[in-house]
DNA sequence: GTGGTCTAGACCACG
DNA sequence: GTGGTCTAGACCACC
């Protein structure tokens, strides 16, 4: 599973971590019992520090994704399909504050289904990332 | 001009007043010698704190956006073209991370150009945003 | 509020302090929109890391028992009635295991009902701790 | 004997493991010169780890409650009545702590009794726990 | 090797 | 002053 980090944001790299693995659960990219990588492995991997990766990992344990076992790891647990609607609302709240700022930038209706459209296929032909 | 703020967002606040105004500027809501609200007049509009909005318009001042002169206060510079088309390739962008996160989900090419339809359709519906 | 640690414990401190403030948001010595004091005072105070103030304090946030404010602080957040129901019957539970433990000390029913008894004797005797 | 363990509670496996068996040699259960069962046989029991058995084994050792020797395994050495009532009154001052914590839900003494009562009278209607 | 807790100290945003 | 994030490194329990 690749994480993509941006140290650069404002939004802190633990929950950076937690959202991508978050989603990956929801798309069922990572199932039941599948083992994560551990605290130290990704730490290194990802260059933070193990800390960083033990929150992240925390606060996915404590809204129920995932489970711990010492000397075992941390797995994914079984995902609720009620999260998986949230998460849909919550992208499309944050396209819907895409759209409105590019409406004040004095788009018109056509021109923004015609952007929107657009980077949909592209997104398409770019393959099924 | 309406600034909405999100308090429970990462981002800062003083960066969301900043880029709101950015915005309102790029779009030529604002224009060029348009005075600024005072510091103490937005503070108590949108219930934030005075060196808040006091940074906001400090960074404004530092990209170039604004000017302030002792007693009239901050006015709009003159905006560029070319932050104009950053600003909208940036929306595209930040559009297209949306729309791969839907894809993830295993949503259709069909069906995501539905949603951000739906949702495109909705906002001009809604009127003045 | 006092919060009393057992260093020595195998209970984590952090979990000692969320279930010290839990248990005082629960029995209403801690009402709404009291202030919790400051993660450096406490840290301070019981002579912990403000690190482990502040997890104590994070995890008491996500289980919705007070929310903070920038520049504010930490306040209690309005209890619910379930979890105080809860913590009850986690009480019982542990008395449970304990009367089991004394009742393989081959202590009669009646032994153990009087021994405790008095202990409730005693308690309430020594004041309303 | 039963030793009934919590992987979830912050004890570690193998002072539960201690307790239990101490407990059970205090209380007479396990007489002088019993057997322990062998670490492989209850780590497959119990499914813990040969080495937290292990462990445990050693810490009762060390604490004078068995003895091993090579080829005999583990067996319970003399305990000492002293330890029996140390036991006891620590029992009682975990119930007292409870008793407390009750008393701070603003239960009232009459309240505490009958709910203790109950939970003995529970615990003794079980049976054989 | 695994996770879990804790300490120490730095830097940022907000009031 | 407040909380929040992150780094660095130690020690423990468990596999």
């Amino acid at each position: 599973m690749h994480i993509s980090l941006d140290y650069h944001s404002d939004v802190p790299v633990y929950k950076q971590i937690v959202r991508t693995i978050e989603d990956a659960i929801l798309s069922s990219e990572l199932k039941k019992d599948d083992g994560l990588p551990s605290v130290r492995k990704l730490a290194f991997d990802i260059k933070a520090n193990p800390n960083t990766i033990a929150k992240a990992y925390f606060v996915l344990q404590s809204k129920g994704y995932v489970y711990s076992k010492p000397g075992i790891g941390y797995r994914v647990a079984s995902p609720s399909k009620r999260s998986f609607e949230e998460r849909l609302e919550e992208l499309d709240k944050t396209l819907e504050r895409i759209v409105i700022k590019m409406s004040r930038f004095s788009l018109s209706k056509e021109e923004i289904k015609k952007r929107t459209s657009e980077i949909v296929e592209k997104v398409f032909d770019d393959g099924c990332n």
